[in-house]
DNA sequence: TTTTGTGAACGTGTTCACAGCG
DNA sequence: CGCTGTGAACACGTTCACAAAA
């Protein structure tokens, strides 16, 4: 089974998505064509993708809905729960804490920390805050969120990763430098504005490939 | 000038905001390598990105920190004002309007709504709450910012595009569909925190460093 | 010499088109 | 026949390598 895209993850939870909404409105089989059209590919993109990880498809037929949306849950390792951390009790860390998405996806928030003194140890939905030096392996954090202002989030990381996560999801818009072996996503919300200004001022009216249909 | 890569703005928006790191730090000059190295890419790419818009750097020399700075300031569009609804005033749409970074980018939010009769006129920031369907034209709304749930945002998007909003930041975890001339960009934290999980379940061939303390 | 700007080479992800199978 | 799965062709973004300039 050859190196999997990163592109082709992102995807792929996008088709989990649309197999969410399709399996709620009762369709049993998807065809990789409907499910593309769904999400703004190609048929054969779909069935690329897919092709890395199995045949979960009958020829002539299409896809199980069902069996597909579980394929790719377990693929994406939604099965199971993991332990996070957040870092940064600001707006963001308290919007995240709130978010109810979040547990629904597999992610459990078992412990919010900040670094000032007024936020310590005010309640946080059904947790307190912690101080930030508090966190440490026997948290047992599998992904640490950093929701930090940009000056404390490279430090707030170097403390994730010695307290032993493998994941870190980064909101701060600053480049983190971790081990190899910690994974890490970031979540971009001033690049995409500053993307959504830059196609704003061009000229002629965009035909940006993501603004489809 | 060749079609610019939507890669390419989006290290440009990096590049801006290590320029500003720099050039606090005193910096004058500084070369492809260095803003690189900063980045985590290759020189050969900044030069790539920058030759794009033009040219911007000394041979021999490297690329003057300010002008640089107020060079990619304008293509960027950073230059403007831009005036940015925001349509859901729960976390996600709260958090945003209490994020100061929005104003220092030149996004100006003049209006916020919400469809749910509990939250309309309460006070948001300096604004007021207003219905879903008060928004028109007459805001002369630049950017709609889309952060209620999934099922409303398509719906949400419809009206900002028919008050003529010339582009959208979604925030929901759904595809939207928009005309080409509107452009669309998306804050995906679903699938960052998806493709997190799927790095996790990897069985990976290094195993973390054992955590230090 | 240093470092930019850029055509050429390269690699990777996407699309095509069809063989294979129900 | 219809639709999947996939090698081959293609497109596009990245890297290389070097001529040009300070």
């Amino acid at each position: 089974m050859a190196r999997i895209s990163e592109s082709t993850v992102r995807r792929l939870s996008h088709y989990y998505r649309v197999l969410e909404e399709v399996a709620g409105e009762g369709q049993r089989v998807i065809s990789s064509h409907r499910l593309a059209e769904r999400e703004g590919v190609t048929s054969a993109q779909v069935r690329k993708d897919l092709s890395c990880f199995g045949s979960f498809g009958r020829r002539g037929l299409g896809y199980d809905v069902r069996h597909l949306r579980e394929q790719i849950r377990g693929i994406l390792g939604l099965s199971r729960r993991w332990r996070v951390a957040i870092a940064g009790a600001g707006h963001i860390g308290s919007a995240l804490l709130a978010y109810r998405g979040f547990g629904e996806q597999g992610f459990d928030v078992v412990a919010v920390f900040d670094s000032s003194p007024q936020r310590i140890g005010r309640p946080a939905g059904d947790l307190a805050v912690r101080p930030m030096n508090s966190l440490s392996a026997r948290d047992a954090i599998d992904v640490g969120v950093v929701a930090t202002p940009p000056g404390a989030a490279q430090d707030v990381a170097d403390a994730m990763v010695a307290a032993g996560v493998r994941g870190i999801l980064n909101f701060a818009p600053r480049k983190l430098h971790v081990p190899a072996a910690v994974a890490l996503r970031h979540v971009e919300m001033t690049v995409e504005l500053e993307s959504l200004s830059f196609a704003l001022s061009q000229p002629r009216a965009g035909r940006r490939p993501r603004a489809v249909e």
